[in-house]
DNA sequence: TATTCTGGGCTAACAAGGTTAGCTTCGAGC
DNA sequence: GCTCGAAGCTAACCTTGTTAGCCCAGAATA
């Protein structure tokens, strides 16, 4: 059961292409990410570049979609777990995406999100673990509006050099699991 | 006593100049802020500006200074009504000036504060009221943090069209009470 | 008063970035 | 053998920030 989605998003050279604009983006940062340089990197010319994707937000939707196929696994991994605190768990492994991707974080929350242009589900997927853990809807969009939040001020460099971030997500999650609704 | 810094900043050439930005950055948003758009609602070309800036940058530090100065005065004015909640004041505050500016919002969060060149006292003004409401620091960080990601998310259109985002703001400062030490 | 200096404007121009138009080439399939 | 589409290329365009270098008017100074 193909989806036709799956088709028209994974064709090899398409993937090959996101894997580069991957790579760049995480050793140089978003400003790198030009199509002049994309195209450089994989032996060819800008323009054609549009052979293979309408634009530039088509190329960066790509990289969204691996941003969220990526985190959800790393959420799932962290319940895997059983860890004695199923929510400080999943700030932890928010926190160490965000910090390990920066940039692609920033692509996936800096604008609003397309999602009719998602893979069918996987906005769900990433925000299931989150759901579940916390009990209410309420609770989850504060508690993942809170580990947003802290990784972004901290990925921006938000924070005073000095402060203690640890001790400020610890106060989160302990806030975070005392609303929690079993 | 008339600081450096004010002198540099106040100029009343830059402040013209500084008042047409920020009112372009409303009606129209941030890609509507170029230097060309700015000289010309200024009646003049865009070259002329950099007599006044010495780049785009320094200019969006002026409005960045502007929000800082707006939101604390905004955070000021919830204490002074002696709210039944000070946090749930601040956290409406909060997000009522984030929602009223939000390209001036994005303009100050977005990237690393360049402390050095802010007035003194400008960050600590503003965020005096909110450490002071939660009596810790971590907590004000956490507390902080939970409201810049709930504002981000609302503003960068990320929650699902039909959230109930009063909803999550209330469990994020219900949460946020029960951790606040006298 | 005559000169000088400087603040603040202008034009021309550049480089970088996304993007389009239109040509070519090559291999798969009829 | 011919066609056709996928995928490359060059040339070019527009927008954006920015610099160089000129000019003018009025304040400051000799």
């Amino acid at each position: 059961m193909t989806s036709v989605e799956t088709d028209t998003r994974l064709t090899p050279r398409r993937r090959e292409i996101v894997e580069a604009a991957r790579l760049i983006l995480e050793r140089d940062g978003e400003p790198a990410l030009t199509m002049r340089r994309l195209a450089a990197d994989l032996g060819m010319k800008a323009p054609s570049l549009y052979k293979h994707f309408v634009d530039k937000e088509a190329l960066e939707l790509e990289l969204i979609v691996l941003g969220f196929e990526e985190s959800a696994a790393a959420f799932e991994a962290a319940l895997a777990t059983r860890p004695r605190s199923q929510i400080a768990a999943l700030g932890a492994a928010y926190r160490r995406y965000a910090r390990e991707h920066p940039h692609i974080y920033r692509l996936m929350t800096d604008r609003p999100l397309p999602r009719e242009r998602l893979p069918v589900g996987l906005e769900y997927r990433a925000a299931a673990p989150l759901a579940q853990a916390m009990g209410s809807v309420a609770g989850a969009r504060a508690a993942w509006a809170l580990a947003h939040g802290l990784v972004m001020l901290e990925i921006n460099g938000r924070f005073p050099a000095d402060a203690d971030i640890d001790a400020a997500w610890e106060a989160g999650m302990t806030a975070m699991e005392r609303i929690r609704q079993s």
